[in-house]
RNA sequence: GCCCUCGUGGUGAAAUUGGUAGACACAAAGGACUUAAAAUCCUUGCCCUUUUGGGAGUGCCAGUUCGAGUCUGGCCGAGGGCACCA
């Protein structure tokens, strides 16, 4: 027996990926294969390993197959952590992110994985972020850039404004101080132009998961309504509301409009709307105290008539619940049918009227109910429409309201505009320039990149662009007026929205990408990463798509993610020492009565349930350890087994040493083999059918991403095999269908099966085991044989076997002989290659 | 509250999509080898039966079917997404 050296193989190897990469120039076929490019924290963690591994694994499946494959890695590299570090370390975010990518390309090679480094791309790049800056004016230009007032989250003792996650407790998470919400005018893209071009382009994503399509639908969040105007008694004014059940309207008892809408102007010097105003505002901003908050108005004493029943006014109140961004910031409230409204009404004693009926004999009175009525039904009380549907009420109204020119269909989206204004230094400057007069210009694109000044102090409150005199202040090109750089920086999300067009040509300089190599490699093939970007990420590179192919009109695809694939998160338990403090898994030892100790001082420790690793539960283990123990393959092996990729997995130390046991028995294997003799023989082709058939589940489950069972299968042709040679001690060899063994392991355990192909003296490594499909159909299967139902027998036949052969092998079968033999069989049901069932009723 | 997904041994799971339930692996127990340990290998894994064999069984209840983990209806439980969205 062999002692395999891990760690020699593997660097070995690794010198060898570096230079040989996935083109196979004179293929046809392309494939882009890309994983979520990591955020430079520090050091990979486990997550990582899942993801790249999966990668890895698609990437070197597909080449093996023939494709001419793209694999690039790059790095997200703006963003907060770096100027808290810089806070924190007294060293320069730019030094930080450095640091970190080295660090972290190092441990990803010792992975092994198959990316070309020679597209490596990094968003905090000048060379990268110029061209964010020239895509970020093509849009401007384009007018899918705008600029608008929306509150932030200000920090009043750093001076600067935090982002969500920085609000703890609706405190600053460093100075304490109350957070405070500011308007402040900041940039937008017109996400919301591409609504319905975002949401239509889903239908086509058939190779993504139909949950995260979900999730985009409901994020993009279409309604299908109509607006109507309503006349304001007196006033000679309009209120316009938009409802998605017109067909209540003869239910109607009020109008309510938000806080915000132009009508209340009229009150600002109202005592009583200011006391309501400041009221509205009191409740917290938290997603739960808006659910829970009691719903209140303020009675503008003002009344709207309604435009079908003569001489009804409804009364207007402003409402808490009622948002501005939304529609038209104003509805029409119809209490039976809508719980809002109906909880309003009783607070305020105002009418419900029931319009929409599932049991129309039996009149409900609502004012004794607690739930309104949102089921479908018929229309009463409502005139014309009485007796129709919901849907054909809602088509008839609708005419009827466009008919009379007071309203027409609409339709309104959830989606909101994508803020990309960050208060902050560690970003994409943003290329606008503020002139004297007010005006905001773009920065003249020959002065591209406007570059992240280096010389800054962190440690001063505020945003470090905003107090940078040099970098302020600048001239206007064209006029030559001194005029004030937009310090605002870009949303990291925006580096994240473009990066896989930049790896197809990251060398250009003249554009921020080489068109023609973009329409080759695009779409992405296959794009691999977490669940947690299912949504903003991946909407906004869809947007981004389609602003591109509006400013620049060359690109073919609309699309940029033609499958997805959202792999699970890695697990690990979680433990606590007797003071309740966490405790990394390193620290913690299984005693010696099973329980589980504190190494230090073999104190007791409090086992919690398995979570996702987190730096702040501890329960994280560190993959270069693991490596260095036992072995990048035996990591990528344990990680792809068991659990389906899209599924969490347990973290189990016991679990990687199976894996390295079992990668260390392959190259027993191997060697075993190597000594056997190279002539053809019976042998092999008792294994040629055999493995045929693996060959084909393994390239079958590969494709459909079920990689656990690939492990499995990869398992039980280990047994195959290690039965025959240890049975078998005669010298023949099975070395050719062995080959096609460690061929399949390349993509999971490429250093080892490079090791195994190279000591079998195996030269062409570069193509994947071909299926011989006539051979399938020479395979032997296994049927079942059930009597009632209930299976008695199982026999081995040849593939395409008849009813009747087998029949007669069942009446010749001295098991079931008498079992048949003995009742009248009234019916015989037979399924090719599966069953047959012989019925005795 | 609304929407989505999922419930299979002690554990992770598999099941050719309506056709042998529990492949493969982890853990456990027993055994072999060994002075001993480690490593390795073998066996076992619900109930009845000495064995041959038979029975129950995929969260629970019903249904469709020759046949249901898979399909239908209802219930229970877990996880995720959205949430004053008119």
């Amino acid at each position: 027996m062999e002692r395999l050296n891990f760690q020699a193989i593997e660097k070995k190897w690794q010198s060898t990926f570096e230079k040989e990469k996935l083109y196979n120039s004179k293929s046809s076929k392309k494939f882009y294969c890309l994983e979520m490019f990591p955020y430079p924290s520090g050091k990979i963690h486990m997550g990582h390993v899942r993801n790249y591994t999966i990668g890895d694994v698609i990437a070197r499946f597909k080449f093996m197959n023939g494709f001419n494959v793209l694999h690039p890695m790059g790095w997200d590299a703006f963003g907060l952590p770096a100027e808290n570090a810089a806070k924190e370390n007294k060293l320069h975010p730019k030094k930080w992110t450095e640091k970190n990518i080295s660090e972290m390309k190092r441990q990803l090679k010792l992975m092994g994985l198959s990316i070309d480094w020679d597209l490596e791309v990094s968003t905090c790049d000048e060379k990268y972020y110029k061209h964010q800056q020239e895509i970020f004016i093509d849009f401007y230009n384009k007018g899918f850039v705008k600029r608008k007032e929306n509150y932030v989250n200000w920090d009043p003792v750093e001076q600067s404004v935090l982002a969500n996650e920085q609000v703890v407790n609706g405190r600053g998470w460093r100075s304490g101080a109350v957070v405070e919400r500011k308007k402040l005018s900041q940039w937008f893209f017109d996400i919301t132009k591409f609504s319905e071009d975002l949401l239509k382009g889903l239908e086509e994503l058939n190779n993504w998961p139909e949950k995260v399509k979900t999730m985009q639908r409901n994020w993009i969040g279409k309604s299908v309504g109509c607006e109507i105007k309503f006349n304001i008694e007196v006033e000679n004014k309009k209120i316009n509301i938009f409802t998605t059940r017109p067909d209540t309207i003869f239910g109607a008892s009020f109008l309510a409009i938000s806080v915000d809408h132009p009508i209340c102007s009229k009150f600002v010097n109202d005592q009583k709307y200011i006391e309501f105003k400041e009221k509205c505002l009191k409740v917290g901003t938290t997603e739960e105290a808006l659910a829970n908050a009691e719903k209140i108005g303020f009675n503008t004493n003002l009344f709207a008539t309604h435009p079908f029943i003569k001489d009804k006014k409804l009364p207007i109140y402003v409402a808490n619940f009622i948002l501005m961004d939304y529609g038209t910031g104003a509805i029409f409230g119809c209490p039976a049918h809508d719980q809002r409204d109906l909880d309003f009404a009783k607070k305020y004693d105002l009418e419900i009227t029931e319009v929409v009926s599932d049991e129309p004999s039996k009149p409900k009175n609502f004012n004794n109910l607690t739930e309104a009525f949102v089921g479908d039904g018929t229309i009463i009380n409502s005139d014309f429409l009485n007796g129709l549907t919901v849907e054909q009420a809602k088509s008839k109204i609708i005419r009827e309201i466009e008919k009379q020119k007071i309203g027409e269909k609409k339709i309104t989206y959830r989606l909101k505009d994508w803020g990309i204004s960050r208060q902050r230094y560690w970003g994409c400057p943003i290329p606008m320039i503020h002139l004297k007069d007010g005006s905001i210009v773009p920065v003249d694109k020959s002065e591209l990149p406007v570059k992240l000044p280096d010389d800054i102090d962190l440690n001063k409150s505020g945003n470090p662009l905003e107090t940078h005199k040099n970098w302020k202040n600048t001239i206007h090109k064209k006029t030559g007026k001194p005029a004030v750089r937009e310090t605002d920086t870009l949303d990291t999300f925006v580096d994240s929205s473009w990066y896989f067009l930049r790896f197809c040509s990251p060398e250009t300089v003249s554009e921020p990408f080489d068109i023609k190599k973009v329409n080759y490699w695009m779409p992405v093939d296959q794009y691999i990463g977490g669940i947690e970007h299912a949504i903003l990420h991946l909407l906004y590179s869809r947007f981004f798509m389609r602003a591109l192919k509006k400013s620049n009109n060359k690109i073919n695809d609309l699309e940029p993610f033609k499958g997805l694939f959202t792999q699970g998160m890695v697990c690990h338990e979680t433990y606590k020492d007797k003071n309740g403090k966490w405790l990394t898994p390193s620290e913690v030892e299984k005693g010696d009565n099973g329980k589980y100790q504190k190494i230090s001082d073999k104190s007791e420790v409090r086992v919690g349930p398995s979570e996702s690793m987190s730096k702040s539960k501890k329960n994280v283990i560190d993959p270069e350890s693991m490596i260095k123990s036992y072995g990048a393959d035996s990591v990528r092996w344990f990680i792809l087994s068991d659990s389906p990729p899209e599924k969490d997995i347990q973290w189990s130390n016991q679990g990687v040493n199976a894996a390295y046991k079992f990668l260390q028995k392959v190259y027993n294997l191997c060697c075993v083999v190597k000594e056997r003799s190279e002539k053809k023989n019976t042998l092999d082709k008792e294994f040629d059918l055999k493995m045929n058939s693996y060959i084909n589940k393994i390239t079958r489950s590969i494709n459909d991403f079920n990689l656990n069972v690939v492990v499995a299968n990869v398992y039980e042709i280990y047994n195959l095999f290690n039965d025959y040679l240890s049975k078998d001690t005669s010298n023949k060899s099975i070395k050719k269908n062995f080959t096609n063994f460690i061929k399949i392991l390349i993509p999971f355990t490429p250093h080892l099966a490079y090791e195994c192909l190279e000591l079998l003296g195996v030269k062409e490594t570069k193509s994947w085991p071909k299926i011989d499909t006539k051979l399938i159909l020479k395979e032997k299967i296994k049927i079942a044989i059930q009597i009632n139902g209930k299976t008695r027998e199982v026999i081995e036949v040849e593939k395409g076997i008849n009813q009747s052969s087998v029949e007669k092998l069942c009446k010749n079968n001295a098991k079931l002989k008498n079992k048949i033999m003995d009742k009248s069989i009234t019916r015989v049901i037979f399924v090719q290659d599966r069953i047959i069932n012989f019925i005795t009723r």
